[in-house]
DNA sequence: CATGAGCGG
């Protein structure tokens, strides 16, 4: 407790007398933007020394990341020193250019057109001949009117030989039978146990959730659907803007489906925006039928 | 005027 009055920092309590005497380090701004820093300090004879510095504070390329075109000016260096610039395949290995893709389909604003190969590929696949992999028919396999009910062939049929041999298992029956015995793919709940003879469907085929979407015709074939969005979210969250346009031309054929959490928001907006005027021409809103 | 896309093979 042998604390100086007054004094409240006991870490200087070692050389307490020679630290007070010397006197405080001073910074002075220079005309050319240097500082001068003058030390008064004891140095190893413990003598009193009086130092003078003089300095330049740097901001820029220390602190401040540079874009990669910045960096690819920087001189090359080690056996890279003095070459040309950019990579050279003896000392350098590019990378795999790796696209950022925040969710699955999406596609970047700048979209390069398809080339020819692409192009190519994707006419092949329209002259496809479709067949169903169902009941073989001339439509996919999503579009088959038996799909809620038949398995894919080869999967159904597929059962394990000392069962096939019994029972004709080319039936809904052998279905169940045939779960997690040989079948590789992924058959969906509906339609294990014997597909529809087991649960109850609620109203019948599967339908989009369009209670809360608006139908909204005579649009502007300028119109964009953030633009619709934009116009529409003031009442509520909305889900999903939906501008039909023509696959060809890419024009807006002048309807819309707007779709909203709440249906009482989509009730609102109905009401609010029927008869808006919207470019040139006057909106009509509606509640959408049932989807297609 | 007008009731949505693509997937997949």
């Amino acid at each position: 407790m042998s604390n100086t009055p007054g004094r409240t920092d006991w870490a200087e309590d070692d050389e307490p007398d020679l630290a007070s005497a010397l006197p405080q380090p001073t910074r002075t701004k220079n005309k050319d933007g240097t500082e001068t820093i003058v030390t008064v300090f004891l140095n190893e004879d413990g003598k009193k020394v009086k130092r003078t510095q003089r300095i330049r504070t740097i901001t820029k390329r220390i602190y401040e990341k540079p874009g990669v075109a910045e960096r690819r000016q920087w001189p090359k260096m080690g056996i890279e020193a003095n070459r040309a610039p950019g990579p050279h395949s003896d000392t350098t290995t590019l990378g795999e250019n790796i696209i950022f893709r925040p969710v699955v389909g999406y596609k970047s604003g700048a979209a390069e057109a398809p080339s020819a190969e692409e192009d190519k590929k994707t006419e092949a696949l329209k002259k496809m001949a479709i067949k169903c992999r169902i009941c073989s028919g001339d439509h996919f396999t999503t579009k088959c009117p038996f799909k809620d009910t038949m398995a894919p062939e080869g999967e159904a049929g597929a059962g394990p030989p000392d069962l096939g041999e019994e029972v004709g298992s080319k039936t809904l029956e052998g279905l169940g039978s045939g779960l997690g015995k040989g079948g590789s793919s992924y058959v969906p709940p509906h339609m294990r146990n014997g597909g529809s003879a087991g649960g109850e469907r609620m109203g019948g085929k599967y339908e989009r959730d369009d209670l809360a979407t608006l139908r909204v015709t005579n649009v502007s074939e300028f119109a964009e659907e953030d633009e619709l969005r934009a116009l529409f979210e003031r009442f509520g969250r909305v889900t999903r803007v939906f501008l039909a346009k023509d696959r060809e031309t890419g024009r807006a054929k002048g309807f819309a489906f707007v779709s909203f959490v709440d249906r009482s928001d989509a009730a609102l907006a109905c009401e609010k925006m029927d008869g808006f005027g919207y470019g040139h021409l006057i909106l009509r809103v509606e509640f959408a039928k049932k989807a297609t």
